[in-house]
Parts: C-alpha cells; sequence; structure tokens
RNA sequence: GCGCCCUUCGUCUAUCGGUUAGGACGCUAGGUUUUCAUCCUGGAAAGAGGGGUUCGAUUCCCCUAGGGCGUACCA
C-alpha cells in the first residue's frame, strides 16, 4: 500500500482563520499518524486578491500552531498552463465542450427554474453543437456532466452521499479568458500532487461531487474524501470575528499555549473516547477519521481557557520560561533580564497553577518583574491602614534575625501572628500588600525566599513607612 | 426555490439495540488554604417532535420542525 498524502489548500485572504486552522491541523495529525505526506498548496489563482504578504501570514500561522508541511508548497497559480492542458484533453475525448452562452440566457434558465421549482441546472445549447468552433466569439469550456444516473461519493465522515445527476450543472473549467476555474485546478493539482486524502470543509461536500466528475472524465482516481463539519458561533450560526473566527495569530496574542490550541482545535470535532486533555502526540497516536463528528461544533472559549491552563500545569518549567519568552517577542515587549528569567524558574510552580493564559502568568510574576517601591493598589491598600503599618513595623524588626528560609519564616511569622493575637490570614494580606502592592499573589513565604532578606525588609520598609 | 448535510446536559462529547445515558468545560454547594489559584467531595443539567421496525430504541427507517452548506466565468 502507497503512502498516504493529505494537503492544506488555503486562498491567501491575509491570515489564517480559525476554521482553516483546523482543518489543516486534520490533514496533519492524520499525515502524521499514518507516516505519510502533509503538503501545502496556496490558491492564488485570484490574482486580484493575492499578496506575498497573506501567504506568509499562514506560513506563519501554521508554524506558530507547530504544523509543519512536506516539500515546498505548491503555487496554485504557477499550474495554470496545466490546467488548461486538462482542459483541452477533456475537450479532445469529448468530456468537454465549447459554451458560447450569453450571461443572459443563463440567468433566464435559472430565473425560469427556480420559478417551476424544477432542480435542473443550466443546460447549455452548445452542449451538442457539432460546429462550435466555427463561431468567433469569447466562449467558455464547459464539463459535459452525464444527465442521466447518479454521483455517488463514498465520503469517511459524512457517509455514502449521492447526488442525481440532473442537480449536477455543467461547471465551467475554463474561462473566457482561458484561465482556469477553481473546480478545475483543484482537481488538477491534487492529482498531480498525488493527494490520497481530500480532508476539508464540509461546505465543500457538494463540490466533491461535481469533482469526482471531472476525475472520473479523466480516468484518475478519486482520492478519498473526509468532509468535516465547519465551526460555528455560539448561537450556532456562521462563526463571526466577535465569536472567535479570528486569525490565529489572535489566539497567540492572546497568550493561548500552541499545544493547547491544538488539544482544543482537535477535540471540536473529533474524539477519543472521553479524553479531553491530551498531548499532540497523543493526539497523532490516537487520530482517525471514522471519530470525527458529522455535526458542526460551536466555539467555546471558556473550555480552551481550560484546556490552556491544564497545559500550562503540565508543561515542564524550561519549556514554559521559553513560551513566555516567545511570546514576549511576539507582542515586542521588553526582554527579560538574566534576573528575571532566574526568578521565572525559580518561581515558575507557583506561577504556573495561577495562569491559564502567557498574559496571565506574566501578571502574576509582577511582584518580580517591577522595581520598588511598589504602588498598591486600591485593594491592598486597605490592607495598609495605619494599624498594619505599625504591626508590619513589629514583623519587620522580628525578621530581621531570622535566617531566610522557607520553614524558618513559615514558623516566625505564625509565631508572631500568636504574638499579635492575630489570625495569620491578618497578617499575611498586609504583608502581601507590602511585598507586591497587590491584593492577590503566590504564596507570601514563597516569595519572601524568592525575594532574598534585604529586598523583603526594603519592601517591608517602603510600606510601613 | 432546488440539492445536500446536521440535531444527546448551556457548550464540547461518549454510547456503535438492552446503561441509574458516562466524561469534560461552565454553573452551583461544601472541604483544604495566608489571598488568588490549584486540589478534593457533592449537586442541578440532555436523547427536537411525531410515526414506524423490534421482545426492547438515544441507537435502524420515514415524516415534520429547526439549523448549516451549496446553488458564480470566487475560492
Amino acid at each position: 500500500m502507497s503512502q498516504i498524502i493529505t494537503r492544506f489548500a488555503p486562498s491567501p485572504t491575509g491570515y489564517l482563520h480559525i476554521g482553516g486552522a483546523r482543518t489543516a491541523l486534520f490533514n496533519w495529525l492524520y499525515a502524521r499518524n499514518q507516516g505519510g505526506k502533509f503538503l501545502l498548496r496556496i490558491e492564488d489563482t485570484d490574482r486580484a486578491r493575492f499578496t506575498p504578504e497573506a501567504t506568509d501570514a499562514i506560513y506563519a500561522g501554521l508554524r506558530w500552531l507547530g504544523l509543519d508541511w512536506d516539500d515546498e508548497p505548491v503555487s496554485q497559480f504557477e499550474n495554470i498552463a496545466r490546467h488548461a492542458e486538462v482542459a483541452a484533453q477533456m475537450l479532445e475525448n469529448g468530456h468537454a465542450y465549447k459554451c458560447y452562452a450569453t450571461k443572459e440566457e443563463i440567468d433566464a434558465f435559472r430565473t425560469k427554474a427556480r420559478a417551476e421549482k424544477s432542480a435542473a441546472t443550466f443546460k447549455s445549447p452548445w452542449r451538442d453543437a457539432v460546429n462550435a468552433d466555427s463561431k468567433n466569439t469569447p466562449f467558455v469550456v464547459r464539463l459535459k456532466a452525464p444527465d442521466q444516473g447518479k454521483t455517488v461519493i463514498e465520503d469517511r465522515v459524512q457517509g455514502q452521499v449521492s447526488w442525481k445527476n440532473e442537480t449536477l450543472d455543467d461547471l465551467v473549467l475554463l474561462r473566457s479568458d482561458g484561465t482556469p476555474t477553481y473546480m478545475l485546478a483543484v482537481v488538477v493539482d491534487d492529482h498531480d500532487m498525488g493527494v490520497t486524502h481530500v480532508i476539508r470543509g464540509d461546505d465543500h461536500l457538494t463540490n466533491a461531487a461535481r469533482q469526482t466528475l471531472i476525475y472520473k472524465a479523466m480516468g484518475w482516481d478519486i482520492p478519498v474524501f473526509a468532509h468535516i463539519p465547519l465551526i460555528h458561533g455560539p448561537d450556532g450560526a456562521k462563526l463571526s470575528k466577535r465569536h472567535g473566527a479570528l486569525g490565529i495569530e489572535a489566539y497567540r496574542d492572546m497568550g493561548y499555549l500552541p499545544e493547547a490550541m491544538r488539544n482544543y482545535l482537535a477535540r471540536l470535532g473529533w474524539s477519543h473516547g472521553d479524553d479531553d486533555f491530551f498531548t499532540t502526540t497523543q493526539a497523532i497516536e490516537w487520530f482517525s477519521l471514522e471519530n470525527i463528528g458529522k455535526s458542526p461544533a460551536r466555539f467555546d472559549f471558556k473550555k480552551l481557557e481550560n484546556l490552556s491552563g491544564q497545559h500550562i500545569r503540565a508543561m515542564d518549567n524550561a519549556e514554559l520560561l521559553y513560551q513566555i519568552e516567545s511570546f514576549i517577542n511576539s507582542q515586542n515587549l521588553t526582554e527579560l533580564t538574566a534576573y528575571q528569567k532566574t526568578m521565572f524558574s525559580k518561581g515558575m510552580n507557583s506561577l504556573k497553577e495561577r495562569a491559564k493564559t502567557l498574559p496571565e502568568l506574566v501578571e502574576i510574576a509582577h511582584y518580580f518583574l517591577h522595581e520598588r517601591p511598589f504602588e498598591p493598589d486600591q485593594k491592598a491598600a486597605k490592607f495598609l491602614d495605619t494599624v498594619s503599618r505599625g504591626m508590619l513595623n513589629r514583623l519587620t524588626s522580628r525578621l530581621q534575625n531570622v535566617s531566610w528560609i522557607l520553614e524558618n519564616l513559615e514558623t516566625e511569622i505564625r509565631a508572631f501572628a500568636e504574638a499579635e493575637e492575630l489570625k495569620l490570614g491578618k497578617v499575611a494580606q498586609p504583608l502581601r500588600a507590602a511585598l507586591t502592592g497587590r491584593s492577590v499573589s503566590p504564596s507570601v513565604f514563597d516569595m519572601m525566599v524568592m525575594l532574598g532578606k534585604d529586598e523583603t525588609i526594603a519592601r517591608l520598609q517602603d510600606a510601613s513607612r
């Protein structure tokens, strides 16, 4: 059995949107699962819309998501001569014809069909014309689709789907300016690239039938089709920008881990029993076309966020620091100093269980990313009233003689609280406010150890002044 | 209009004729705890409606309703 080949074929519209990213992911997962190839083809035949920047945005999105492709990306535009050649062959073998029908004729036909509630598609009067070549006006090349019988596709997700051939039209293969249409280009390119499995959005399901006709006309092997349901917005309707139909880079900017994004996107429409949280390695191992659902899924930020938090917690500290640096880099923020990196490494365990995204992680690290003195925020200020400052003052002098390790600090502060006849929280909250200027933070004991004695005492003195 | 697809807790999903219909997110009641978070325990929450087939249907078939996609010399 030969190697399987999948492909992702986006049209460069400016960015890689979330639905496209999931389609790419499924193709990638399947190729990697099968030990096959994952190819990339840029559908850049619409020259008016095409820009190199848009293509770069797609590459960047795929790279961020960690979806590596095999071989050089194919430019569809570069194959137009080949497309025309195939159209010529179809003209030759009688599976296509030149059509001189005007737009008015076509519109009239369709208007009439609709009025009569007919399923019939446009039938060109030139379909069976004998001396069509003699006309000296512009023409398009149309597929001579069968007008009887059925076209059936065996879809690995949708099952067996069939159409009566009279509902399938004589689609245009070559425009009047001689350029290929999408329908022709896709089939020719997929065939030439050796694509064995076409995994794409189910908005292409009808196209699969129309394209099957072209494969048959050329006598080519029909690839395996797998039409995956589209992602919908929270209201079940089309996914809009407000709902999450953002470019993949928007998710990077929000600080989600690529690993979490892969996990979430894979779980949207595909399942492996009850497994919700998994690594990419597991996803590759488990992936199969059979376990893709047929109904559309809605995008849910809450679930993405939860998964992101879980991946942050599960991630190796060194790797997580690398992710933080990449994020900082992508957002053009100030690079981390050596001291800050050290602090991140030391405090990572307490930081990462408090964050669902990278920016949250950075926010929680606030207490060592900035230098004293700390201006307390509103809530923190409440913990630093006169009484508390006096208390902190007494604590500060007690702390002068403590040898600075976690156990000692904890013992000392608990003893202090007892001596002051205060619950630990009544000491810890002002302490936290003094140390960070915030009312929430990691454990005060942990922070004191990380900050060291001098810095801790300096901050306490700042606050009790 | 026509063609095709879809329909299990609010959301993502498991179930491949026989289950107290399971898990996860979210929500909620508690517990742990120096805050927040993590973690632990419990709770509410679903087979769109109607017909069949069958000893038995969430599961198979049909109809209806709702939703989606397509219907271009766009991709």
